[in-house]
DNA sequence: CCACGGATTGGCT
DNA sequence: GCCAATCCGTGGA
């Protein structure tokens, strides 16, 4: 088991760096929730990056609007958006102030707090314990299981709700780098990144 | 004001 | 593999 007390907090300096590389390096990461005096956290095993200037797919690429304006602020900011009326899916804001990126997390391995994921996606059903992979297996599942919804837009990375460690390095031959999923646009962007073999990721 | 579609999921054929 | 659920952001009239 990985003690979490002694892993740092990620800092301004690795979300202000381009939307590619923190994706890449969100790879291994441990993600925190904290719900009072609930904790929930967990590995994060599978992203994609967006970025504005060049891809259609993302949310920024049709200029600022009241939706999107936090993936303008510099990186380290937490966009939380609303999708198919019934989903919502958590991004980290990467960048510059005004580049308009983010990497949506996809797939998560849970640490701490399972039992409550296990309640929020499934309720107290006991018959359903095989389902220990469908937990965070995906962008609408991480924010089901960690409690997140639009009220947790714009929350800074650096305080002390939400926020993301370090962990350790996870070598270049572990990571997986291939095309983003469910989108219709700027198909061919070879921005999904996923760590090789884990069951918690969405889709190989 | 109205129409449209979406960075998804789960259930059914 | 197919498709409904379900709502809001966005853009055009």
């Amino acid at each position: 088991m990985i003690n979490l007390k002694k892993l740092s907090k990620l800092n301004k300096n690795f979300y202000t760096r381009d939307v590619n590389i923190v994706a890449k390096n969100l790879l291994g990461k441990i993600f925190v929730h904290h719900i009072g005096l609930k904790k929930l956290s967990g590995i994060i095993v599978e992203v994609e990056a967006y970025d504005g200037s060049i891809d259609k797919a993302a949310h920024t690429f049709i200029g600022k609007t009241k939706r999107n304006e936090i993936m303008f602020e510099q990186g380290g900011f937490f966009y939380v958006y609303f999708t198919y009326g019934t989903h919502f899916c958590c991004n980290i804001v990467t960048g510059k102030k005004d580049e308009g990126t983010a990497v949506l997390i996809r797939g998560i391995e849970p640490l701490e707090g399972i039992e409550i994921m296990f309640n929020n996606r499934f309720g107290l059903n006991k018959f359903l314990k095989n389902k220990k992979f469908d937990l965070t297996n995906g962008p609408g599942k991480i924010c089901q299981a960690f409690e997140i919804n639009k009220s947790h837009c714009g929350i800074d990375l650096t305080g002390n709700e939400i926020y993301l460690l370090e962990n350790k390095k996870i070598k270049e031959k572990e990571i997986v780098t291939t095309t983003r999923i469910g989108i219709k646009k700027s198909i061919d962007l070879p921005w999904r990144y996923y760590l090789k073999d884990n069951p918690h990721v969405s889709k190989k």
